[in-house]
DNA sequence: ACATTCACG
DNA sequence: ACGTACGTGAATGTG
């Protein structure tokens, strides 16, 4: 028994947009629409079980309904670009669903429908017509039914010819009459006017057509009559309008709108792009693809052929390797250094290895290590930065990372929090992948499962991989990124592992000796403190120190926080001078954080074995392109304070006689928006090394060099920071403790004195909201969803980000090049100094003596030309016995 | 798990 | 009128 289902594709879009409440997708396109759609299509297939489906669209702006009307649909509003945006989605989720769309240049959705039914029924099939558009009960019959939307879109009423004889007292047909001498506002059709539903019925009720009205108008009297006959033609031509053409002439057959189900290879990833993964989970894909009554479920994974190698068996991968694709190796912590590596999979496109990570170990799996360390042999895999710390603190080496699906996936979407690869293949539809909290469970009740549950998951894992790679290039190479994937971000993935390996020194010594100073320090603040509180309190609690400073001493509460009252040294700084216990708090507060982050928390990390801190630099974390830095964190090692800054005495290096080098670039964000405004006022600025905050001060306070006085320059400083941040009035006013006319009033003078930069930020700003995302000069992408917002802290937000991503995100794009191109040249050249740490703007080195002169011109000529701006690149090198000294 | 504070660029 | 400066990680206290 065949069903099929034929749906006004236009007429429900509409509806489902109107019905719906926004929805944007995170790259900022709206779903609305498409989602209402998605909806009703599954409630249908659900309800109806269709074997036909399809889906038929307006085409073409002039039908053939204009040549003898040509205000047919005129005065229609545009449609809404939230909406249009909304059409190219839904063809592709249609796609793949595999459900089958016509349109017809110059026919309307209706008549190809009205064509494709009444050429099925002729055939004997059972129909459903699916629509919003009252007019099409005109098609019911035996055969076919039409089912209207009611309210939203997923609920549906379907009428029958009874039905409608019920509700009308109408035959089918006559629903062109009654069209005829109503009219239809919406289509421009005119019809008689004064004559609405009720009277209209009436009349077909007594004639029974518009042809019969209008040869009996002798029999009406009064108003009626006359406004009958003066526009009896309005009502010919209306109803000649409002009839379905049934003869376009389609080279379709039945064939072409079969329909067998939903398939998961093909319908997940067209839901996952849409990111309805409420959707997703609801349905499970099994077989042809019908979805389970009963509820979501869990879709069983598909079995993957996996063996799991014993150290007998380790030969057949030995002499498998040529086939493996892609490798997963499971580690359990976060901390890289520190991991203990659970199973390692190899997977091949038919079969995946299980090595127990004994086995890999052993004698036998010799083969197999020196596939891992060759690094002429590209590996594919998920986190491999991990993969190769892990197994190198084993004793494994691992090279020729080539492709990570997780450095891929943070490039198409940098600000996607879960990088899990359950998320990443659920986000692309592919076959379910349980999560690793399912099998590993989380927190305190991680446990690794038997071999055989293991197994299976890394081997699923192994598959996900294999999958992912064809979908994630492609997706790089379409939005022009394979270059900063393949020539950046992958080779600076192994350079960061060389580097963490490497470690830097720290004098375990001096850090401990410097801990009893600040200790000292603290007893003695402390003390004074408590005394001064007349009693004792647990300084480090907000709350406490709260109740002392604002209940009990009655100082005057500053700002607040979501929980209380705000003690943050901005407010401390204000309260100073009503009393002396504030500045030992904040004196306390500055001792406490060297004391515990930089003292304690470093002496944690020193390894034993190595006497060195090795820090984990995250590839993945920054929105902006920038690395991370985690266990200990190594960028934010204090320096703007004389007491914190001695704490970079204890970075020393790793070899006696060897000195501490660092370069840093200057001004590289300004440098950086620079070129990208193409100011020229900033450029002149840059290529002639001028002081830029003098030069800034200068320009927008209208005096010469010699007249900058400290305090413009102080000014001038906060607005170029404020510029590269996405300047805000507020903001600035903040910063330099100003009020926002005043802000204001800065930022116009200095937008009039580099009119390049105020275009810049318009255009960026308009670009974003246009593409949904900015891009720096690699390519980088950052999506801002939120840059259309209608609530107004969210807008400024994104907005904010549009005009600071470019700028940040180009800086990282030039010191990561500047790695690649200084990892490689101490390779070539064969030195023996190494490149140990980054801090965004700053690269760190260890250089023995006899190399300093060279690493002094090469590390800066590196970093300068790492990328050609329209203004120079400026790096300042220094060195010295410690990281403090380097400076 | 979340908030507050503070270290860096 | 709206009310935040951009990007991070670690330590600590609290619910």
């Amino acid at each position: 028994m065949s069903k099929l289902i034929l749906i006004d594709g236009n007429s429900i879009i509409y509806r489902a947009f109107f019905a719906m409440p926004p929805l944007t997708n995170t790259k900022g396109l709206h779903t609305n629409a498409v989602y209402g759609f998605t909806n009703m299509l599954l409630r249908l297939i659900e309800d109806h079980k269709p074997t036909h489906m399809m889906v038929a669209f307006d085409a073409g702006k002039v039908t053939f309904r204009h040549e003898g009307y040509q205000e047919y649909k005129g005065g229609r509003e545009k449609t809404p670009p939230e909406l249009s945006e909304q059409f190219p989605l839904l063809k592709e989720l249609l796609q793949g669903f595999g459900i089958s769309q016509f349109e017809l240049e110059g026919y309307e959705a209706d008549d190809i429908i009205g064509t494709v039914s009444r050429i099925a029924e002729e055939a004997g099939h059972d129909i459903l017509v699916v629509t919003g558009d009252k007019d099409m009960l005109q098609l019911a019959s035996d055969q076919v039914q039409v089912g209207l939307t009611r309210k939203g879109v997923t609920e549906i009423e379907t009428y029958t010819p009874e039905q409608i004889q019920e509700r009308y007292g109408l035959k089918p047909l006559q629903i062109i009459d009654l069209k005829g001498l109503m009219g239809d506002a919406s289509d421009n059709i005119p019809g008689i006017p004064g004559v609405g539903e009720k009277t209209a019925l009436k009349l077909l009720h007594q004639f029974g057509s518009v042809e019969e009205v209008l040869a009996n108008t002798a029999e009406l009297k009064g108003k009626m009559k006359e406004k009958i006959e003066t526009h009896a033609e309005d009502a010919v031509l209306s109803k000649k309008l409002a009839t379905i053409y049934r003869e376009v002439p389609l080279d379709k057959s039945f064939d072409d709108m079969i329909f067998d189900g939903l398939k998961e290879e093909s319908a997940g990833p067209a839901l996952a792009k849409l990111e309805f993964k409420s959707l997703l989970e609801r349905l499970s894909f099994k077989g042809n693809g019908a979805s389970d009554p009963s509820g979501p479920q869990q879709a069983p994974a598909k079995e993957v052929n996996v063996v799991v190698l014993t150290e007998d068996r380790i030969a057949e991968l030995n002499e498998a390797l040529g086939a493996i694709e892609a490798l997963h190796v499971e580690t359990n912590g976060e901390n890289p250094h520190h991991a203990d590596v659970v199973g390692v999979v190899f997977s091949g496109p038919e079969k995946h290895f299980y090595v127990p990570f004994e086995v890999l170990k052993s004698a036998a799996a010799e083969p197999v290590r020196k596939w891992l360390a060759d690094a002429g042999v590209p590996k594919r895999g998920y986190d491999l930065h991990r993969t190769d710390l892990a197994l190198h603190w084993k004793g494994i080496a691992f090279a020729g990372a080539s492709f990570d699906v997780q450095l891929a996936a943070y490039l198409l979407d940098p600000t996607e929090s879960n990088q899990n690869l359950h998320a990443l293949a659920a986000k692309y539809g592919l076959q379910t992948l349980a999560s690793d909290e399912d099998v590993f469970g989380k927190g305190a009740k991680y446990k690794v499962p038997e071999t055989e549950v293991l197994s299976k998951h890394l081997a699923a894992k192994g598959a996900a991989i294999l999958d992912l790679i064809p979908l994630q290039e492609k997706e790089l190479e379409g939005n022009e990124m394979a270059s900063l994937f393949h020539d950046l971000e992958m080779p600076l993935s192994r350079i960061l592992a060389d580097m963490e390996k490497q470690g830097i020194s720290v004098n375990k010594d001096d850090l401990t000796e410097l801990g009893k100073e600040f200790e000292a320090q603290i007893d003695e603040l402390v003390k004074n403190i408590y005394e001064i509180a007349g009693t004792e309190f647990n300084l480090n609690s907000p709350k406490q120190l709260g109740e002392i400073l604002f209940v009990k001493l009655g100082l005057p509460v500053i700002k607040k926080t979501k929980t209380g009252y705000s003690t943050d040294a901005e407010v401390l700084e204000k309260l100073a001078p009503y009393h002396d216990i504030v500045r030992l708090i904040l004196q306390y507060r500055t001792i406490a954080k060297l004391q515990s982050t930089y003292v304690e928390g470093l002496l944690k990390e020193i390894s034993p074995e190595t006497g060195k801190v090795h820090t984990y630099y995250r590839q993945t974390i920054a929105a902006t392109g920038r690395l991370s830095s985690q266990f200990p964190n190594l960028q934010n090692i204090p320096i703007r304070l004389e007491e914190g800054r001695k704490i970079r005495k204890v970075f020393v290096p790793s070899e006696p006689g060897w000195y501490i080098l660092a370069a840093d670039y200057s001004q590289i964000e300004l440098r950086v928006l620079a070129h990208i405004s193409d100011d020229e006022g900033l450029k002149e600025a840059f290529l002639h090394d001028m002081d830029i905050h003098t030069k800034t001060a200068m320009d927008v306070f209208g005096v010469t060099a010699d007249e900058v006085d400290a305090n413009m320059r102080r000014s001038a400083k906060a607005v170029n920071f404020g510029i590269v941040y996405g300047i805000s009035d507020y903001g600035l006013s903040q910063n330099l403790n100003i009020t926002r006319k005043e802000a204001a009033r800065f930022i116009d003078q200095y937008f009039d004195a580099f009119s390049g930069v105020r275009r810049y930020m318009d255009e960026i700003v308009r670009d974003a909201k246009r593409d949904g995302f900015v891009k720096t000069l690699l390519e980088r992408r950052r999506y801002l969803p939120e840059i259309n917002a209608s609530n107004f802290n969210l807008r400024s937000f994104a907005e904010r980000t549009a005009m600071n991503t470019p700028i940040q995100g180009t800086a990282a794009d030039i010191i990561k090049l500047a790695m690649v191109h200084m990892d490689a040249a101490l390779a070539e050249q064969k030195l023996k100094s190494r490149m140990l740490l980054q801090v965004h703007d700053e690269l760190v080195f260890e250089v023995p003596e006899d190399e300093l002169e060279l690493m002094k011109k090469l590390v800066p000529e590196t970093m300068e030309n790492a990328l050609k701006l329209s203004v120079p690149l400026k790096a300042e090198v220094s060195y010295g016995m410690n990281w403090y000294e380097a400076k």
